[in-house]
RNA sequence: GGCCCGUUGGUCAAGCGGUUAAGACACCGCCCUUUCACGGCGGAGACAUGGGUUCGAUUCCCGUACGGGUCACCA
């Protein structure tokens, strides 16, 4: 009996490996394009760092004319949630980042090199499983939990280097006749890689974005099938990345110390080994510690968080090519209008090391973004939010005419507003602008300089009645203001109080301030002139008489 | 603990043996015919540490400290 009647014993139906390398050819692509992929766990959580490899994988996939998948990875069936898959593309969906390949619902995928789901592929991992014992280059292993638990111990306490190699490797050499007579009394066995490496011997890798590194050989007996017939992530990897012809292997630094064993079984696979990108994970500060964003502690590791919170997407993209390639700034500066499709990014200029979460500097870029919407585009957005998130500020949005006003005021021009950050700030900045919100509140009027009643009802009254004209334009408004100030006393030029402050009571600013704040309850507004123009005459006496009640 | 990797202002970061050590966010000041925001100008603020190598090290080498990753029938 030789290890073909093991291989036999093991995967009787299992297909020659021959049937898939010709059913998953070489893709045919365009020199240079390169293939990538980004392959969740379907957890029911859609890590920030997911998707900033998965932003990583498609603009170099799309930047090459290559091809960009989606993997699902669900060998391990205890940690699978209940439409895990359909977050996962609904969340790249909404980052605007959509696979060429892959999963596109929980059971339905697109493209020929699929299933793009790991466990719809069983049988294959169990061919190419198959392939490798009957090359002796794998084994079935009898060993139980608790007998590696055991091992692990005694490995821990004599401090050597734990694991299942070399003269731990028990199974490894158990001969053909005895594990087929195991198998045939029902043992259970799981099946192992029988590694060639040896420790004491260092391979060189380079990686696309750590640059050369040097690692000890593996010399691990891994598992490749588990006991529920199912691969093991680093099986998977090398089984599907090489049938998906995969070029570019894009993941979580995490894995890097993987990479000897992965090499290993390309190799010995009788595989190509694709080229490896593995990317710094994003950090964050912790009480002066850095670690991880963590998915328990904080909410901002979700993508979900994002959408609650009403950043907008292109925000949060332009961000994550900011810390993925630090010159995006830069080319942003150059080309403030492009599309982010059009920056090419590099491997080469991301950073070896996490990089620190910065949400304020994530809300910065959100105010230049939304700086360059258009009034409609704010209009939509902030109802598309308000819709999922907060019903009050939908209700207000329904008046759309008014909404794109309000929304108008100081944009469009070469120095928009920029006070809104994320849509979650929309109500905030727009709701005094309404009459059955303003007039109906109990106002606050935060009055500064000028704050007796008597001067400020004279202010008031005085500007209505002698002053205000709706058709007045821009500079009429203004002079008018100024004419008002005088009148009572007070400088028409700011420069003229500076100078001469004894000589007034107060200047054309801080009339302007009682006005503003008689209007809007507020000390900081967009352009007066502007509110002015939107809310019209009527409202504007309702909302001097309500302030001279109070 | 073993093995890998890293360490430039508060944060993200340029830099590749000789630089006044860029830039962005945040912070401070001034200016921008009246606020705020925007914009403009200016300011404060950094090469973890000790040894080498070199005419010269932020840049190269070694050690130390600190930080991160990894050592599963999880990915």
């Amino acid at each position: 009996m030789d290890y073909k009647d093991l291989a036999n014993k093991i995967f009787p139906e299992a297909k020659d490996i021959a049937y898939y390398e010709e059913k998953y050819p070489e893709r045919n692509l365009k020199e240079g394009a390169i293939v990538t992929r980004f392959a969740p766990s379907p957890t029911g959580f859609v890590h920030i760092g997911g998707l900033y490899q998965s932003l990583i994988a498609r603009k170099l996939a799309s930047q090459t004319e290559g091809v960009f998948l989606l993997r699902i990875e669900d060998t391990d069936q205890k940690r699978e949630v209940e439409n895990g898959i359909t977050d996962i593309v609904q969340s790249l969906d909404n980052f605007g980042i959509e696979p060429d390949e892959g999963m596109i619902s929980e059971t339905e995928g697109k493209g020929i090199y699929g299933p793009y789901r790991q466990s719809m592929r069983k049988e294959i991992y169990q061919s190419y499983a198959k392939y490798l014992i009957e090359q002796g280059k794998a084994y079935p292993c009898f060993c139980t939990p608790e007998e590696l638990d055991e091992m692990r111990t005694k490995q821990e306490n004599a401090k050597i280097r734990p694991g299942y190699y070399g003269v731990w490797a028990k199974c490894r050499n158990i001969t053909v006749e005895e594990a087929i007579h195991k198998i045939e009394n029902g043992e259970k066995y799981i099946v192992r890689f029988k590694s060639p490496g040896r420790e004491d011997r260092k391979i060189k890798h380079h990686d696309m974005i750590k640059g050369n590194v040097d690692f000890p050989e593996n010399d691990q007996d891994i598992v490749i099938i588990k006991a529920d017939g199912l691969p093991t992530y680093h099986f998977a990897h090398a089984v599907d990345d090489h049938l998906m012809r995969t070029t570019h292997v894009i993941r979580g630094d995490e894995w890097l110390s993987s990479v000897p064993l992965h090499l290993q079984l390309f190799h010995e696979l009788g595989f190509k080994a694709p080229k490896y990108a593995h990317i710094a994970p994003i950090m964050k500060n912790d009480n002066g510690n850095k670690r991880k964003l963590s998915k328990r502690k904080d909410p901002e590791a979700a993508v979900s968080y994002y959408d609650e919170m009403g950043i907008p997407k292109e925000a949060v993209n332009e961000y994550l090519l900011n810390i993925a390639n630090s010159n995006f700034e830069n080319w942003r500066r150059a080309n403030k209008d492009k599309s982010i499709d059009e920056f090419e990014l590099q491997l080469n200029k991301m950073s070896v090391s996490g990089a620190l979460f910065d949400m304020v500097k994530l809300l910065d870029v959100g105010k230049t973004v939304i700086s360059k919407f258009t009034a409609e585009e704010v209009y939509e957005n902030a109802l598309k939010w308000a819709k999922g998130y907060d019903k009050e500020l939908e209700e207000i949005l329904q008046d759309k005419e008014y909404a794109l006003k309000i929304f108008g005021i100081e944009r469009g021009n070469k120095k928009p507003r920029k006070d809104i950050a994320k849509w979650s700030d929309v109500k905030e900045n727009i709701e005094y602008m309404y009459d059955d919100k303003f007039l109906t509140k109990e106002q606050e009027y935060p009055y500064q300089v000028i704050n007796e009643k008597e001067d400020i009802d004279k202010i008031l009254d005085l500007y209505m009645k002698n002053y205000y004209d709706e058709n007045d334009d821009k500079q009429q408004w203004f002079d008018k203001i100024k004419e008002l100030a005088g009148s009572l006393g007070y400088a028409k030029e700011v420069k003229e109080y500076k100078a001469n402050p004894d000589n007034y009571k107060a200047h054309v600013g801080d009339v302007s301030t009682v006005l503003r704040v008689a209007l809007t309850g507020r000390t900081n507004t967009p352009d007066m002139y502007e509110i002015m123009q939107v809310l019209g005459k009527e409202s504007i006496e309702k909302r001097f008489e309500l302030a001279k009640k109070k």
